[in-house]
DNA sequence: CATGAATGAGGATTCATTCAT
DNA sequence: TATGAATGAATCCTCATTCAT
């Protein structure tokens, strides 16, 4: 058992990495990565301008972990609720469910996200495949693959469509409303996507 | 009429123009707006950084003047070839083959437009949203409408889909792989899109 | 020929850059090189901060550039009054004679030359040698070797004794008095060195 | 006699003290003071940050410290061998003989000495005169004042040789090859130095 | 119209130093 | 005594912008 001053000084040294990883969200969801400014970042956490490179030896490097850490917690977020579904119906609904809850309560994280994605920076986009890795694995095997297998889905393109999956998640993330609202009903946009897959014997309507 | 000498001049002006704003295109899209630099964009130009100036009041001028040209040929592009078509189903698959169409020419003017939606600058944001005004004005009356009101369609909320559509759009084309390529099929995603909001009374086995 | 104003440009950029060079000479004799500030050296020749960067790439090229165009000076400087004397014997009393002058008229370039020589940075050390090495090699074959197939002087292993000479010449310009006045008189210096290596009447065999 | 914890304390300081500024001379001899960076050196020493300033009160003081450590340790290696020996030549062999293995067996702390005789700072520069007014002294009187009583060397001007001998010693100290090892041969700088001062057969007249 | 020298605000980063534990 | 988190002054460098030619 550690002594009690070095379990606080851990936990201070990892409540301070929290709130500058807070900060640093926010700061670059407003400005973007090169119009952050490390010195506001370090002052909206409440510190001074050199604390941050205490936590992260450079700019670069704090966007980085960021992601990293978003990423983490967005997957994990989403995979909880979405296997945690019977089937691949209910599992693809839950992924924009979770995946539309997830940005609203993480709204700077998300823009973080994004921006890495459709910005300039080819590290940056590498690094958020990596960490989405796991969730698009699962949307392809156990959503899509499943799903055409049960006969839920249509005969598809398994990878072309987990990729117009993402693209409308994440198209319909970054249009958001005033209060950080997503502006498109995710039940729409659940429907709209299951439409476009969903094998058509019968009519049905029983939908969301 | 005016003098020849005075047409020269116009279009010699007309051509400086027009060599930086493609030198612009380029160096906004490899380096986003705030790592884009002025200096590399005159010379790529074939001109020295004061010439900017002579033709555009800032950088921000210069972006905004991209994003309207751009934006302008964009539109007048995709809208000459839906216009085109006879029926609502051809003129959406043309709105999706004619933009991919646009990007692969265009694939730096593209991206800026992509990088100007999903960036920190909410004027760029807003000029993007004026400039493809008429666009999104087509999807929504003279396709999604039309195609409602002539059964080919689902009843559906008209905004809501040509913001999908727009953002399956958009999405698809910030996908590009080595070379500019698109790499997601434009006959997969008009089929995925499509599908999402036909209506279904029967099974149908014409598709792109 | 040139227009006039072209003329005038480029006399303007070099006066420029002499004085930056002039200002950065002062500096890093004054401060060390890691201890100078880009900005007083801009402030001391006139300019603004950013003109430094309009002729030098950075600091460390600033500096560079410094001991070529030192050494440059410097090694024609002594070398012009070196051979223009008949025999060896002038002639190395004319390297510490034109090499004091030298340093009294230039103390600020010397003592960057010097603190180049004896500071940590090895690339400067490596600049100072390669633009000295004409120097050097005078010293070698047209006063040592000469003056030992003439007689004048002991047969001496030329590259230590090339050594031992810059060796004197430095250590002596460094111990400058108040107002950069040589305190050692070069005659006693070289005084000294002569003796050090001049042909005895009989030869000696007791030594070390 | 204080007590066995007190002793034991006192040690122990020592000789955390003596780690310091052994990590010290190390340090300051690779990247000179201004590049010095106290953490790297407490790290060396194997320590924390802190540390440093529980036993210097700034890195001044510490670069102070190690001069006056080094010069002690200097004067007092050389002086031993230098009076043990009964003449004014064999004396003078040994200042040379004795300096360059002191030099050899601590090139850190020789480097630090000669960057601070040609470094910017002006009291490192003083502090180093004052620790080696013992070493100028002797060889001013125990050597060179008693070698040309005892008509060993020429009629010198005192103060002028012993400045000289001194600036062969260092600039010969500088020129380490890789290793650490003195490029010039201790005898041969030895000879070119005694050869400097030393009585001749038949005066000569014909000097500068 | 084209030029490019000069400007100076702005920002990332370093690091000696302090001090509470 | 030893620690290391926090500090913030200091500095190199970038680059949009101006303007005289």
């Amino acid at each position: 058992m550690p002594r009690p001053t070095e379990a606080t000084r851990e936990e201070v040294a990892s409540e301070t990495r929290q709130r500058l990883l807070d900060a640093a969200a926010e700061e670059f969801a407003r400005e973007g990565y090169v119009g952050a400014n490390i010195n506001r970042i370090s002052q909206a956490a409440g510190f001074a301008k050199g604390t941050v490179y205490n936590y992260f030896p450079s700019k670069h490097a704090l966007m980085l972990a960021l992601i990293d850490e978003t990423a983490a917690a967005h997957v994990d977020f989403v995979l909880r609720r979405v296997e945690a579904e019977p089937d691949p119906v209910r599992r693809l609904k839950q992924f924009f469910g979770a995946g539309f809850a997830f940005v609203e309560r993480n709204p700077a994280r998300a823009r973080v996200i994004i921006s890495a994605l459709y910005g300039p920076d080819d590290e940056f986009k590498t690094q958020v495949y990596e960490a989405y890795k796991l969730l698009l694995v699962t949307i392809a095997q156990d959503i899509l693959d499943a799903g055409v297998a049960g006969g839920d889905f249509r005969p598809i393109d398994r990878d072309v469509v987990t990729a117009l999956l993402m693209t409308v998640y994440l198209g319909s993330c970054s249009q958001l409303g005033p209060g950080g609202k997503i502006w498109l009903d995710p039940s729409q946009v659940t429907t709209f996507a299951l439409d476009g897959i969903r094998l058509r014997e019968r009519p049905r309507d029983d939908e969301v």
